[in-house]
DNA sequence: TCTGGGGTCCTAGGACCC
DNA sequence: TCTGGGGTCCTAGGACCC
């Protein structure tokens, strides 16, 4: 059998490089996108980090620098990002037999054999103008034979322009280089707590890392340190995976653009992400029988005294029915709800999932409480919404909705609703 | 004043059983 | 003096990812 090849194929900059795409007069200024409730930097333009701005900083931490040089900053504009993704990936899946789509900017390939018909370099070139050209996006692409080496080869086609953005790390020796110049946090799933511990036994380096036995790494860390180390060389532990498999939870959950002291709107707020997360089971086509809701105050704040609290509920029997989880999640608010406090933030998470029909209660189980499931109902309702957005909704979710996140800079929908087509002049 | 959201996997430890 | 042992299941929490 011949030994795997992957190639890790990720955008730069995406939602920074999404929101230029249709902007051409912003080709050559600084962008960033911000998080939900326009708080924090989740991604940035060339210009932008060359400007100094981090990943993950609060907004109002870099005003100063943002208004000084004229950085232009955008709302997260999910719709557009997504609708992107898709046509990247769906190119991707032209060019190779097997495609695993790992988030919304990049995907592993399975590339294994390109290399008895081209060089891995060249197939990665090709790659890269094929998604330039149609769909005006950038990417790297990193080739190895483990996806952990993929990823840090994909980590140098970036930061080293003469690579011409295609990094081909088949060869062992290319592999030890780079792993020699690299800082161990840079390893994928090694993450800052990691870091730390293995510093603490004079592990800096990747290549450190990979020399190290695997044994000794899986009695002082765990399992998945182990397989990284053996990732590191060349060993593929972690296989392509082309379908999804099914989701285990559903978590909706957001902060506030205002804290919400008044219970009926937090009342609101829960109905609204029950709401999207049962969406979100039907559409897995999936059924959940257990509940938590959680609401907390600010962790930042200095003035406000903290207050996090979760509330479960498990279900007679699994359900998909907005209905049935809204009654639940009320019962469970009032049992978390204190006045006085200012709310940040609060969710729903659906877990314990089942395919439909499939549940066996058991023999001397009370008969269901709760209200009945209506599949038939709750289909209708997602057509009419697929149909027009928020064509219909429950009353508890509210109209006014005034808690309801900050976006004050989002970009038009260019590519997802007629009505904000881009206009050529 | 202002700090995202949505996931996965693993481990440790307690409860419980024989 | 010495106070069983081993298995399973569940949950909470920690760590990681983008």
């Amino acid at each position: 059998m011949t030994k795997p090849v992957f190639a890790l194929v990720d955008c730069n900059n995406f939602y920074a490089s999404c929101e230029k795409l249709f902007r051409p007069d912003l080709t050559n200024t600084p962008v960033v996108v911000l998080s939900n409730n326009d708080g924090c930097v989740v991604a940035r333009s060339r210009e932008a980090k060359k400007l100094g701005i981090k990943m993950g900083v609060p907004v109002f931490q870099v005003r100063e620098l943002m208004q000084k040089h004229s950085i232009l900053a955008f709302s997260s504009n999910y719709a557009l990002y997504a609708d992107m993704s898709q046509r990247v990936m769906s190119t991707l899946e032209g060019m190779a037999p097997r495609v695993e789509v790992y988030s919304i900017d990049e995907a592993f390939l399975d590339v294994t054999g390109v290399q008895f018909s081209q060089s891995l370099t060249e197939f990665g070139l090709t790659v890269r103008q094929i998604i330039q050209k149609w769909i005006g996006i950038t990417v790297c692409v990193g080739i190895a034979p483990s996806k952990t080496l993929a990823k840090l080869a994909n980590h140098a086609a970036k930061t080293w322009h003469k690579t011409g953005g295609v990094v081909d790390l088949t060869s062992k020796d290319r592999q030890r280089k780079l792993l020699a110049l690299l800082p161990v946090n840079e390893v994928w799933g090694i993450g800052s707590k990691l870091t730390k511990r293995l510093q603490q036994l004079g592990i800096d380096t990747a290549l450190q890392l990979a020399d190290t036995d695997p044994n000794y790494i899986r009695q002082h860390f765990s399992v998945v340190v182990e397989r990284t180390v053996r990732e590191l060389n060349g060993e593929s532990c972690i296989a392509l995976e082309e379908i999804a498999p099914t989701k285990k939870q559903i978590i909706s959950s957001r902060a506030f653009g205002e804290r919400i002291t008044d219970k009926q709107q937090m009342q609101e707020a829960i109905s609204e992400y029950i709401s999207r997360a049962c969406k979100k089971l039907r559409t897995e086509q999936q059924e959940a029988k257990h509940l938590t809701v959680f609401l907390r105050t600010s962790p930042f704040s200095d003035k406000d005294p903290p207050y996090s609290a979760s509330k479960s509920v498990e279900l007679d029997t699994p359900s998909s029915d907005t209905r049935v989880f809204l009654t639940q999640a009320m019962k469970l608010l009032d049992g978390l709800w204190i006045d006085g406090y200012r709310y940040a933030k609060a969710g729903v998470m659906l877990t314990d999932f089942y395919d439909p029909g499939v549940y066996q209660p058991g023999l001397f189980d009370e008969p269901a409480v709760t209200r009945e499931s209506d599949p038939k109902l709750m289909q209708l309702i997602d057509q009419l919404n697929t149909k027009h957005t928020k064509a219909i909704w429950f009353a508890s979710q509210g109209n006014k909705q005034e808690w309801s996140m900050k976006r004050e800079l989002l970009s038009p929908a260019y590519t997802t609703n007629w009505q904000e087509l881009p206009i050529a002049r």
